[in-house]
DNA sequence: CTGTTAGCGCATTCAG
DNA sequence: CTGAATGCGCTAACAG
């Protein structure tokens, strides 16, 4: 095969002739329809042409009478970090055992995108979103919800009180940061630094105002020592505990808001020639899956990111198949504290 | 907003009613044709009414006219896998920028799995294609060729000799393995062994022959030591590594077929209470981003992955605005040796 | 410069 | 049990 013959693509036309039947009967094939009964026989021979012809569905044309496109998608900020590549998958699994394509949208994180991505939501025109939104509100998925296109959210939407239509998964992050934050005081590991990304990733702050709090409360001589970085990325962990180190007061131990600002993290002290855990031990959160291989392995928060994938699809195809109506559902997913080497 | 209102969607209809044109009008402005010229009047009237009504292009509905979807699609194997994301997010940038939606499809490197992939890229009648195939030849995307669908491959399709439809971008992996075998070789990491997804993912096997090539050229005397892992993840690894720990020889050094399986070799070196690289060194391929974030610093080959992924898309979109056609083309991306602390 | 008309491929009434 | 006719929302001739 080299120059391609380009022939146009069977339709059901096609396969009707080469069947010697009318289109809609192969369409009553196609779809199995249980009203029209269509005898055993023609049901043969349709779909022997079909093989023949290597008929495929046009989900466009399809999509245009049905107002059902098979498609789901998914709006995360950054396929890049690796917590999120197992968040995707989870979904990707259940939508593919349902016969779904996933369309994965990168947001960044930032408003702009996050909106031009809803914008491409419409005119693909697709059946459900599944949605981890760092600025975006509830109003601003009105157009979707209008349309009757459900939306599952991972983590809490701002603006969404009681009675909100969307469904969505979560869990306590502040509760998980603080339970890890007093870990770390229960082992003595003070002065306890936190690294974060900038305060505009609102979504993240649980976190931080965790650590805050806890830290007041239980060890109220200790300033909060709070670095922020640009991103949540490994770069931002590094530029934080590299600010942190040049600072006066240098800390025992430092919770990253992530596992990647953790890593960075762990590249800054080992370069001022320091030791993890003995100088300065490190704790992040999401365990993704180089976590455990680190060296020394990170103490880290576990939020099972693939199967929070899984259930944020099944709930949007719950919603899709009818057997969950009304207001929206929220699940709280469970997390776990992951003691490792590193704190 | 609780209850949803559902109304629904306008189409082109209801806005050239609000702005007291013809359905054809609102068509033209929003296509901008430069042939029928509208009065700068009238185009400001329908713009203010799709704003007003808050309208947006069906896709589905355009697409079956044009036959255009404004949808690539990218086959990887696993997402799971942090060189992909990187890949994929190279894509999806240039894709983004010329305002295309990708869907992703993970194959996991089965057979099976890319042709359902195959399958649904079918339905689905996207623009254009960037494949990771592992079992995939020629043959199987006829179809896909044959409709007019453009296909960009990373990496070689077995089948595919010149004048083959198919783009492609691709490194010299085998050279890549051999300058770093060659490397340790140099080092006098020897014995020297590697490890290897099971043969059937023949993709990768480039990596092992240059292996064994090179240690046969420039190490007569030592045998090969090949152990296979079942799966190209982290988890393969550790399990090759064990075996070997617990081989007859103990290699010096251990060339991994890639990161995630130098990882779990890290680890299952670190579990026998043994060092890197004072007691045997890694060395693996890839360069993932968090490489160079380990402990110790893992000597890799670079790929660059969302370079690939930007060529790829590059080549993609070349073809879908008419800029390159005629026979496929070939480019050959840049490797470099990152020669870290862990060999 | 703008309106009329005709399908794209398919699912779905309604007749036979 | 099967076929003919209709329209989903849109673009593209073709008239006016």
């Amino acid at each position: 095969m080299s120059a391609p013959p380009l022939r146009k693509r069977p339709t059901q036309d096609d396969v009707a002739r080469a069947a010697g039947v009318s289109q809609t009967v192969v369409s009553l094939v196609l779809n199995d329809r249980a009203a029209a009964s269509i005898s055993p026989e023609t049901r043969q021979r349709v779909l022997a042409a079909i093989d023949d012809l290597q008929y495929v569905p046009d989900g466009a044309a399809r999509g245009l009478r049905t107002r059902k496109t098979l498609i789901v998608a998914s709006l995360i900020p950054d396929i890049t970090n690796p917590f999120y590549p197992a968040f995707e998958r989870g979904i990707q699994d259940v939508a593919d055992g349902r016969g779904y394509d996933l369309i994965a949208y990168n947001t960044d994180g930032q408003r702009e995108k996050e909106l031009r991505c809803l914008r491409s939501l419409q005119r693909t025109r697709v059946d459900g979103v599944i949605a981890t939104p760092f600025q975006l509100t509830a109003d601003d998925f009105a157009p979707l919800i209008g349309g009757g296109v459900p939306v599952v959210v991972f983590g809490e939407l701002v603006t969404a009180g009681p009675g909100s239509p969307f469904d969505s998964v979560f869990l306590d992050d502040a509760a998980a940061a603080a339970e890890l934050v007093g870990y770390l005081i229960d082992r003595d590991y003070l002065p306890l630094a936190m690294i974060a990304a900038s305060a505009e990733h609102l979504r993240r702050e649980g976190r931080a105002t965790a650590y805050q709090r806890v830290l007041a409360e239980r060890v109220p001589t200790q300033a909060p020592l709070l670095a922020r970085g640009d991103d949540p990325t490994e770069a931002g962990g590094y530029a934080a505990m590299r600010a942190l180190l040049a600072g006066p007061t240098r800390p025992r131990a430092v919770f990253a808001a992530n596992d990647m600002m953790a890593m960075g993290a762990m590249v800054a002290i080992r370069e001022a020639a320091l030791c993890v855990p003995d100088d300065i031990a490190v704790a992040g959160f999401d365990d993704i899956t180089v976590a455990r291989l680190l060296n020394p392995p990170l103490t880290t928060v576990a939020q099972f990111p693939e199967r929070l994938g899984r259930q944020a699809a099944a709930m949007l195809f719950a919603r899709l198949d009818g057997s969950v109506t009304g207001a929206g559902q929220r699940v709280e997913m469970p997390y776990e504290l992951m003691i490792r080497e590193s704190a």
